[in-house]
DNA sequence: CTATATTTGCAACATTGTTTCACTTACAAC
DNA sequence: GTTGTAAGTGAAACAATGTTGCAAATATAG
């Protein structure tokens, strides 16, 4: 799906800052971090605006957040931006070494067996250790 | 165990600070927050020793960190603080309505299957939700 | 094209976390 | 106990991260 129709589908105005933001995105494979996606929009990128967008983003479910540490977060897009989406789907593996986050489609998220009375609306796993290529 | 055993027995020095980190969580079942544990600790406080020693009692395995959001982080006891323990071993609960955070002792962390080559250091498993005084 | 509701960008502020350095304290050796 | 020393403390200053209010700019529906 292009970047505008993935705005579009959500009904979320399509702004030179969503835009820039979704297409970094699309075009990392990783997620990245807001440092990684201020690189890429240049000159036009201002931190307020920045912040907003992510908040209209990531409640829209076209990006999630992928909080590593409370110094260390990382956005992805949500499978393709294909639909709301509220839930991750799979866990998410942080590289002590090398920094990077992927994304582990293969480690699902396991239905959780929680004490009575108590709701699931969201959940994360997040794996740490070292990456294919840091841990020789 | 008490409070100043447990400092001893992971050899760390055993100073006011440290002791009314460990004894405000030891009194208090739930993990806590650093404003929560600021409000028992009184006029003893200080952030930037806080910060030194939550350091050093993590590292140490004393205390957990659980990260729920950048902007919110809990602190909870490892288990009586047993042993060194780098790992936890099972799931976190945060109720989006009452802000309080449970250790779910009963769903634990599952092997993970990794991709060939990735190595594991250590893992996290974030439930979020409503509790049960909460759900109703 | 025009109207309007949304978004932007700036200033100012609030919170969170780190570094440096002089002073103090814990604790081991005596 | 007293003393020496390595470790911990707390203040100042800084850096990074996140939020709010408001006037100007802009995206879209009609």
């Amino acid at each position: 799906m292009n970047t505008t129709d993935i705005l579009k589908s959500h009904d979320i105005k399509k702004t030179p800052g969503r835009i820039a933001i979704v297409k970094a995105l699309q075009e990392s494979e990783l997620p990245l971090s807001e440092n990684e996606i201020k690189t890429q929009m240049e000159e036009m990128y201002d931190r307020i605006t920045f912040y907003r967008n992510m908040q209209v983003l990531t409640s829209a479910g076209i990006v999630h957040k992928i909080v590593i540490d409370n110094t260390l977060i990382k956005y992805g897009l949500s499978c393709d931006g294909k639909e709301h989406r509220h839930q991750n789907e799979h866990a998410h593996f942080y590289c002590e070494k090398c920094h990077s986050v992927v994304c582990l489609k293969e480690v699902r998220i396991p239905d959780y067996q929680l004490p009575s009375g108590y709701k699931l609306f969201d959940s994360d796993i997040i794996i740490k250790g070292a990456c294919e290529k840091c841990s020789h």
